[in-house]
DNA sequence: TTGTACGCGTTATCAG
DNA sequence: CTGATAACGCGTACAA
């Protein structure tokens, strides 16, 4: 009814801004502002009183604003292809925490391992004004057209875990090779000679280096790679059960299995379980990941741990390089991650 | 060095806005902007033209300056405990599904089940200008006054799961006493008569429903509650394998366990295996949650499951509806979802 | 149907 | 040290 009327000092019932607090005091918006954000040039006397009645009449600063004069937001946008099981919550987690210690809050998409979702997160990403962007690619994302949009704006992209095949990008990995490595020579350190290897799909550099990391091993001890002992896969369950059966056939029996993931381990330790074969004495197992499940099968699964939290710290410090230096995101900067393995039953032979 | 000067048709790197559309086809902001939205009163030729031009210059809108403008944006946030296990990844999956249709982005918070750090959740919430807060507690948050703010903006503030003690807010909650019914309700008819109660922190709704329900099995079955068959805990896998040691002691022997959680009895499971008594044969368990672990345990665990993805779903459209009704966010809104049992070998007595 | 002008809450620039 | 003023990009009464 009487829309312009001034209401004297009936505060508006939703939010109270840096205008209101600079009429209540008699002094400038600027004066209000400089106060807030700790300028060098304000009155310790009147940053006080400023400060006093913002607490008072409990003032929140309106970051959408500040992000709009500045064109920048405080938000961290991160696109993952799932958030089940033990490996991208961690991650996440290590990036929620840094992003906090430097101001930032983080918006997290699911990609669902489907490349039109992960355009569709990198837009809304975008629309939300995001001052950086870290993802871990899907599955099938084979062409990386949708993120020159975000280099296009300026703002700083970091992919980690699963990165772009042949990119000029900046990234955060795990040395796969090495744990790939780790795992395979540690079983054939435990006696095993015919060891075979479920791999993943060959497209995502993780699988690839695995892989490279388990013929590395075998040449390490003189062996040579056997087309028949290495079976690719999606790596669920189900098609780990499927593989080790097959591998059951083979003329020449195999003695070990390095898995890719745990997930397709645990579907081989089902299927050799079902068949009486003896794990780790008739078979020994070693998987990729370190879930939570290898510590409750029995035997508990030896897997190659991912360092996730430092691994969402380093993306984090990396996008903060980047957003320092704007001009540096167009180099390629690679941080490497040391993986750990963590050795339980199904790959330990009986002493004596 | 030339800061003022007018680039003349050069786009400036990052962004073209509105103005930038409009100043190239001739026309005002205003139409540019009706155009875009979509607004009933623009021409279909000038509509045409400038979607055109949208397209061909990328222009991206700034959803910022829309919120900002608007008073509201289009981000919903969520605060949950945590983002492990299978619970609330799979309800983030139905609440990012439900708000997406509503062209509504998801943020995530974890409160790590620590109420200060819920509390600095809520405030980021706010601070990223959200239209929306859902929440499910952490374990020891005992006190709401850090929920009051979101009210007093006039944003919708929707609950699940884990929901304040005795408030009136509106919530999306599982039946979780129809769940402990069911769960216990089995455990009887496969034969067992003193079955125990691993039971979860009390001044949770949902474990205090899980006892009730717990409790009303019993009662339809004639029996009567034992003060010696309850066991208090937190309900990880250790405090789950220190209860059933406890239990094993009573001189009145049980056979059967319902657990408020799967990993309580996953404990209890290790440890009745351990001490070589026979799973269900001679003590059935039932668990809560249906995690995927229930699935890989010998024997496989019986267990209720949440319908997590409904549990989202619901929760977005009691924000919805919220959001329509400004005036109904004090009125108290319960919705309620129905569980349903996964039975499993650890609770099935063998025929005959 | 289209254009003008203002304001959302903040910060940067410049002048005092 | 402080204040006035102009943006940032968009939506919307109001006028044409």
């Amino acid at each position: 009814m009487t829309p312009r009327k001034k209401q004297s000092s009936a505060p508006s019932p939703h939010a109270v801004s840096m205008a209101d607090l600079a009429r209540e005091l008699g002094v400038s918006m600027t004066t209000v502002s400089r106060a807030l954000s700790d300028h060098h040039s304000i009155g310790a006397a009147t940053k006080q009183r400023v400060l006093k009645l913002a607490k008072k009449l409990n003032y929140q600063p309106n970051h959408l604003a500040a992000a709009l004069r500045k064109g920048q937001s405080r938000l961290l946008g991160v696109v993952v292809p799932y958030i089940e099981g033990k490996f991208f919550p961690s991650v996440i987690q290590g990036i929620e925490q840094a992003a906090s210690k430097a101001g930032f809050s983080v918006i997290v998409c699911q990609s669902h391992e489907d490349v039109q979702l992960e355009r569709r997160n990198v837009e809304t990403l975008l629309h939300a004004q995001v001052a950086g962007v870290l993802v871990s690619l899907a599955r099938n994302t084979l062409e990386f057209h949708h993120f020159d949009k975000v280099r296009e704006r300026g703002i700083p992209l970091v992919f980690f875990d699963r990165i772009p095949a042949s990119e000029f990008v900046n990234s955060v990995v795990l040395d796969d090779r090495a744990g790939g490595f780790a795992a395979t020579n540690h079983l054939l350190e435990q006696g095993c000679r015919r060891v075979a290897h479920l791999a993943g799909p060959q497209h995502l550099n993780i699988y690839r280096q695995r892989q490279q990391g388990y013929l590395d091993a075998l040449a390490a001890h003189g062996l040579e790679p056997q087309q028949e002992l290495i079976i690719y896969s999606d790596m669920t369950q189900e098609e780990g059960a499927q593989a080790t059966r097959q591998l059951l056939t083979l003329a020449n029996p195999i003695d070990g299995i390095f898995g890719a993931g745990d997930s397709v381990i645990l579907g081989a330790l089902q299927t050799l379980k079902g068949q009486g074969i003896r794990v780790p004495r008739d078979i020994a197992l070693a998987g990729f990941s370190n879930e939570g499940f290898t510590a409750i099968t029995e035997p508990r699964l030896t897997s190659v741990d991912q360092r996730c939290e430092e691994m969402g710290e380093a993306a984090v410090r990396l996008f903060l390089e980047l957003a320092a230096a704007p001009e540096a995101q167009f180099q390629q900067r690679q941080v490497v991650l040391q993986p750990e393995l963590f050795i339980r039953e199904s790959s330990l032979q009986a002493v004596g």
